[in-house]
RNA sequence: GCGGAUAUGGUGUAAUUGGUAGCCACGUCAGACUUAGGAUCUGAUGCCUUACGGCGUGGGGGUUCGAGUCCCUUUAUCCGCACCA
C-alpha cells in the first residue's frame, strides 16, 4: 500500500471536525499561548500559493507549542469590509454582503484543505453586526476621551469640562489640534454649540475641518497610509488634497508611546524603523518672529535654532491661514495667483515637481530677532502646510531647500557655521565651527544649538518642542460597505448615540455609488435617521477600524456585553506570536497599537501594547514560463534554439509546464488559437523560458493551493512551502522541486509499512548510532521552530531519514511521528494511530532530547608561544576533548612541528582537528 | 537625499554564529529494475585542469593562526520615508 495522502488527509480532516480536535478554552492550569494570523481579506480570486505561506509557519508553531504543553489559542477570521467589494458591487450590482459571503465560503473551503489547527468556534468577521458593535462602542469611548499629557493616559472629557468649569484652560496639558487659551468665565459665556466646537479640539475621535487625501475615482478620502507617489494604494488612481469636514482619531497623542513601546517589542529590526520613520519625532524648537509693522508673531519650528543668525527671509505654505493677511495690495495678484495654482496641482504634480523652484513674495517683511534685520516673507509649496506650523525660517546657506530658493530669487545667504562655500552650495552639515553668530562664534554646532535654545527661552521668543511627522488619522470614508458611525446631528453638531443602542446596523441598499449630489452611498437611505427625524453621519469607517482589536475579540468571541471579558483579557493577555505581511507596517499595526493602548489606558485590557512578537512573512512571487513563437508563423521554437528566429515570447500558463518542458498537448488545448502549434524541439522536448514576477491572472503563473493539496496533498504543500526558503523572505514558487519533499513523505511512510500495507515496525531496541540521530534531528528541529527557521527544519527531517536508512524500529519511529506532526499534521496522526494510539497526535507530548546523544560541539585548548599549523584528521567522537588535544599534539606531524614547544591553542571541531597555533 | 535589507554552484538554499564553504533538495549525467515511465533505487555533480594542482561566497582593502561571517570602501538589487524645516 503506497502513501495515499488523499484519502487519509481528508479523513483526518473530518476527524477533527467531529471531535473538535483545536476547540481550546481558557484553562488556568496550563501556561497559555496565544499565535495569530493577520486575517485576511476574503477577495474574490481566491487564495493563491503565497497566501498560506504565514499561515503554515504560524500553524507549525501554534501546534508545537500546543505539542509542548501549552494552551494555544490559534484563531482565524475575516477583514470583511473595503472597497474591492464595494467597487465590484458599483460595477455589478450584487450587493457586498453577497459576494462577501461567498468569498468566505471560498476562502474557508481551501483553507480547510490545508489542514490548520485554528478553532474555527472562534471565527470573527468584520461586517458582522455582533463584531461591529464593538468597533462602534471603542469609537464612542475615544469620543468620550481626551488625551492628557500631564498622567501620560486618555481620561474621560467629563473631566476636562469639569476642568474648563473651574479654571478655563490653566494647567490643562491635552493633546489638542490647535493650543487654546480661555478662562473659566469664558468657558461658561459659550453656549452648547460653542462648547463642542471646543471638546472637538480634544477628543480623540474627533470631527474636523482639515486637508484631506480626496480619491475622486473612489470619491473618498483616505488615511496617509492608503496613499502611496500620490496615488491611492488600492486601484492606484490620483489623489488630491481637499478641506473637508472628517471624522479623526488622535493617534498623535500617542506617539511618544507608540515611539518608546518599540523597544520592548520582539519585531525586527526594520519594521520597527519603518513605525519609527513613520512617527518621525524630531526634536526642535518653536519660535516666534516678529513681523513688521503688525503685533502678530509667525510661528516656525526648527531643529537648527543654531542657525538663526543666518536667516535671511521667510516662507510660508501656501494653505498657510495668514496668506491673505501678510500679502500686501501690489502682491496680491501674484499671490492669490500662485496660491491658487498650488491648490490645483495635485499631490503627485506637486511631487513630480518637487526641484522646480517656485514662489512668491508677500510683501510683508519679519523681523530675525538676532540681527534685527528685515526679512522677506515668501510664499513657496516647498513649504508644506501639515508638518511643523506651515511656516519656515530660511537658512538658505545651510538648507539646501532655502539654498535653491534664494538663488533662484537673488536673496541674501549669510554663512554662520564655517565648512562650506556657500557660492557653490548650501553647507547642510551639524558640524563645523559657528561665524557671524554674535555670541555663538566660534562654538561647535551642537554646543550651539543647545545655546540658542537656552536662548530663545530666556528671551521670550520660544520654546523647546517635540515634532512628529505622525498625522491624525481620518477616519471616515464616503463610502457604504463600513461600519456606521454611531452619531446624528443635530444642527451639524455630532451627537453619539447611547451604547446600549448599538450596533447601529448598516441600512440595506441597492445602488452602490455615491449620490449625484456627490454624496456617500447612504444619502440614498430614506430611513436614516433617529426615531426623531436627526440625520445619521453619512460616511462610514474605513478598513482599518474593523481590523484594529479583532485580537481581542478572539479571546471571548460570543460576549454581547464586552468586547472582551476580564477574565478571558486577563488569561489570554496579548497575542504572544503575530504573523503577517510587512505592507500593513504603517496601517493596521500603527492603528493596532493605538487603539489597544487607547483600551488599555481605560482599564479595557491589561496589556499596552497588542503583539508581543511578529514575524513578517516574504511575499511569494510568481515564476512566469515563456514559449516563443516564430514572428508570423504558428511554430514555437524551444529555448535553446530561439536564437536562430526571430521570436516573440508569450507567457504560458505554468500549469501545464513542469520543470520547464511545455505539455505539447495541454498546450494545444489551452487555447484556440494553438490548436494547430507545431514545435521546434531541442532532444525530443519544448523547454520553455522563465522569469520571476508578480504572481497575477494576466502572467499565467497563479499557482492555486487546491492544485498542490491534490495533486501531492497538504503535508507536502506544508513541507514544501517552508522549505522554499527563509520565511521572511520573499521567494518565488517554483512547483519545481515539490517532489523532493513529496518523496520524502513516502520514504517516512515506507518505513511503517510493508508492500502489503501492514504494520512493520519491530519492537527492537534502537542503537547507539540510530538514538544519536533521533535526538540530533530532535535538538535541530526544536532549535529551528523556536527561530521560525522552517526551511532548515525540513532539512532536517530529510537528513535523519537519509541517516536512518531503512530502520524501523518503534524507538525510533514514535518520536519521530510526533515531531513531524506539526509540518505533516495528516500523515502522523495516521501513523500515530498505526502505531496503536487511540487518541490524537495533537495530544501527544512533544519528544525532549538527550544530550548524551548529541555530537561534541567546538571547543578550545588555549596554551602559549607562536606560529601555526594545519592538517586534518579525525578522531573518534567518544574521546573527551582533553584526550583529542593530547592526540593532536602527539601526531608525528605536529611533535615535530612543535619541536618541543607546548601548543597555545588547539582548535577542534566534532572528530577533526582544525589548526594548532604555537 | 535619509533609513533598512540582501548579494554563496545551473536553481532554491545551508554553514555548529569567527573554525574543512556548498548541508538538504531541485536540475543534470551515469547505472540498476522495468513492456513503459513524469515510478523506485544507487552513484556522480562549485569552477578551471587529462592529471598534479589551482581558483572560488558581487568588487577592492583590512583585522585574525583562521573571514561567507567582523571592520573600511565600492558596486548592484529590493524595500520604507521623502521639499518633514
Amino acid at each position: 500500500m503506497e502513501y495515499n495522502f488523499k484519502e487519509l488527509e481528508a479523513k483526518w480532516q473530518e476527524r477533527w471536525r467531529e471531535r473538535k480536535t483545536y476547540k481550546v478554552e481558557i484553562d488556568p492550569s496550563r501556561p497559555k499561548f496565544y499565535v495569530l494570523d493577520m486575517f485576511p481579506y476574503p477577495s474574490g480570486a481566491g487564495l493563491h500559493v503565497g497566501h498560506p505561506l504565514g499561515y503554515i509557519a504560524s500553524d507549525i508553531y501554534a501546534r508545537y507549542k500546543r505539542l509542548k504543553g501549552f494552551n494555544v489559542l490559534h484563531p482565524m477570521g475575516y477583514d470583511a469590509f473595503g472597497l474591492p467589494a464595494e467597487q465590484y458591487a458599483i460595477q455589478t450590482g450584487q450587493h457586498p454582503a453577497v459576494t462577501t459571503e461567498r468569498n468566505i465560503a471560498r476562502y474557508r473551503e481551501q483553507l480547510d484543505k490545508i489542514g490548520f489547527s485554528f478553532d474555527w468556534s472562534r471565527e470573527v468577521r468584520t461586517c458582522d453586526p455582533a463584531y461591529y458593535k464593538w468597533t462602534q462602542w471603542a469609537f464612542l469611548q475615544m469620543y468620550d476621551h481626551y488625551y492628557c499629557r500631564t498622567s501620560q493616559k486618555a481620561r474621560p472629557i467629563a473631566e476636562l469640562v469639569a476642568a474648563f468649569e473651574k479654571a478655563g484652560t490653566e494647567g490643562i496639558d491635552a493633546a489638542c489640534t490647535t493650543e487654546m487659551r480661555f478662562t473659566a468665565d469664558e468657558w461658561r459665556a459659550m453656549d452648547e454649540a460653542g462648547k463642542e466646537r471646543v471638546l472637538q479640539n480634544y477628543r480623540l475621535a474627533f470631527r474636523a475641518d482639515t486637508m484631506v487625501n480626496w480619491c475622486p475615482k473612489l470619491g473618498t478620502v483616505l488615511a496617509n497610509d492608503e496613499v502611496r507617489d500620490g496615488l491611492s494604494v488600492r486601484g492606484g488612481y490620483p489623489v488630491e488634497q481637499k478641506r473637508m469636514k472628517q471624522w479623526l482619531l488622535r493617534v498623535t497623542a500617542y506617539a511618544q508611546r507608540m515611539l518608546d513601546g518599540l523597544d520592548r517589542l520582539a519585531w525586527s529590526d526594520s519594521l520597527k524603523e519603518i513605525q519609527r520613520n513613520w512617527i518621525g519625532r524630531s526634536v526642535g524648537a518653536q519660535v516666534f518672529f516678529d513681523i513688521d509693522g503688525s503685533d502678530r508673531k509667525l510661528e516656525i519650528f526648527t531643529t537648527r535654532p543654531d542657525t538663526i543668525f543666518g536667516v535671511t527671509f521667510m516662507v510660508i505654505a501656501p494653505e498657510h491661514e495668514w496668506v491673505a493677511d501678510l500679502t500686501t495690495e501690489e502682491n496680491r495678484e501674484a499671490v492669490e495667483e500662485y496660491v491658487a495654482q498650488a491648490r490645483k496641482r495635485s499631490e503627485r504634480e506637486r511631487i513630480a515637481d518637487a526641484r522646480r523652484v517656485s514662489g512668491v513674495e508677500t510683501g510683508s517683511y519679519a523681523v530675525n530677532p538676532f540681527t534685527g534685520k528685515r526679512i522677506p516673507i515668501y510664499v513657496s509649496d516647498y513649504v508644506l502646510a501639515g508638518y511643523g506650523t506651515g511656516a519656515i525660517m530660511a537658512v538658505p546657506a545651510h538648507d539646501s531647500r532655502d539654498w535653491a530658493f534664494a538663488r533662484h530669487f537673488g536673496l541674501e545667504i549669510t554663512p554662520v557655521v564655517a565648512g562650506g562655500d556657500v557660492a557653490e552650495a548650501s553647507y547642510d552639515a551639524k558640524e563645523g565651527r559657528m561665524i557671524n553668530s554674535g555670541f555663538l562664534d566660534g562654538k561647535e554646532v551642537k554646543e550651539a544649538i543647545a545655546l540658542m535654545f537656552d536662548e530663545v527661552e530666556r528671551r521670550g521668543l520660544g520654546r523647546r518642542l517635540v515634532n512628529y511627522r505622525l498625522r491624525d488619522a481620518i477616519f471616515s470614508r464616503q463610502r457604504y460597505w463600513g461600519e456606521p458611525f454611531p452619531v446624528y446631528y443635530k444642527d451639524d453638531v455630532a451627537h453619539p448615540l447611547a451604547a446600549e443602542s448599538l450596533p447601529l446596523e448598516l441600512p440595506p441598499i441597492a445602488d452602490f455609488g455615491p449620490t449625484a449630489e456627490g454624496e456617500p452611498p447612504l444619502a440614498r437611505v430614506a430611513e436614516w435617521h433617529t426615531a426623531d427625524g436627526h440625520p445619521y453621519e453619512l460616511s462610514t469607517m474605513p478598513g482599518f477600524a474593523g481590523s484594529s482589536a479583532y485580537y481581542l475579540r478572539y479571546m471571548d468571541p460570543h460576549n454581547d456585553r464586552a468586547l472582551v471579558s476580564r477574565e478571558a483579557d486577563e488569561y489570554w493577555r496579548q497575542v504572544d506570536l503575530y504573523v503577517g505581511g510587512i505592507e500593513h507596517a504603517t496601517g493596521h499595526l500603527m492603528y493596532s497599537r493605538f487603539w489597544n493602548m487607547f483600551l488599555y489606558d481605560l482599564g479595557y485590557v491589561c496589556e499596552e501594547e497588542p503583539f508581543r512578537k511578529l514575524v513578517n512573512q516574504g511575499m511569494i512571487q510568481g515564476r512566469s514560463n515563456f514559449v516563443y513563437r516564430v514572428v508570423g508563423t504558428n511554430k514555437f521554437v524551444s529555448l535553446g534554439l530561439k536564437e536562430q528566429y526571430e521570436t516573440q515570447e508569450i507567457h504560458v500558463d505554468v500549469n501545464i509546464v513542469r520543470n520547464d518542458i511545455l505539455d505539447l498537448e495541454a498546450f494545444k488545448a489551452w487555447m484556440p488559437d494553438f490548436r494547430d502549434a507545431e514545435f521546434i524541439l531541442e532532444d525530443g522536448k519544448y523547454v520553455c523560458g522563465w522569469a520571476i514576477e508578480k504572481m497575477s491572472k494576466s502572467m499565467y503563473n497563479v499557482v492555486n493551493p487546491d492544485y498542490i493539496v491534490d495533486n501531492y496533498g497538504a503535508d507536502t504543500l506544508r513541507m514544501y512551502e517552508m522549505f522554499l526558503g527563509p520565511l521572511e523572505q520573499s521567494k518565488p514558487w517554483d512547483t519545481n522541486g515539490i517532489d523532493g519533499v513529496h518523496k520524502f513523505l513516502r520514504r517516512f511512510w515506507r518505513l511503517f509499512f510493508d508492500r502489503d500495507g501492514r504494520l512493520a515496525v519491530s519492537d527492537e531496541p534502537a542503537t547507539e548510532k540510530e538514538l544519536r540521530t533521533l535526538h540530533k534531528t530532535i535538538r535541530k528541529v526544536t532549535d529551528d521552530i523556536e527561530n521560525f527557521s522552517f526551511n532548515t527544519s525540513v532539512a532536517a527531517f530529510m537528513i535523519c531519514l537519509n541517516e536512518l536508512g531503512d530502520c524501523s524500529k518503534r524507538a525510533i519511529l514514535e518520536p519521530l511521528t510526533v515531531l513531524i506532526a506539526p509540518f505533516a499534521p495528516h500523515l502522523a496522526e495516521e501513523l500515530w494511530e498505526a502505531l496503536g494510539h487511540t487518541t490524537s497526535v495533537c495530544d501527544a507530548s512533544y519528544p525532549e532530547y538527550e544530550e548524551k546523544y548529541l555530537a561534541q560541539s567546538a571547543f578550545e585548548y588555549p596554551v602559549s608561544v607562536n606560529g601555526k599549523l594545519r592538517f586534518k584528521k579525525e578522531y573518534a567522537t567518544s574521546l573527551t576533548p582533553a584526550e583529542i588535544q593530547a592526540a593532536v599534539v602527539a601526531e608525528p606531524e605536529a611533535a615535530k612541528w612543535l619541536d618541543g614547544k607546548t601548543p597555545k591553542k588547539v582548535i577542534v571541531v566534532p572528530g577533526k582537528i582544525i589548526n594548532i597555533v604555537i
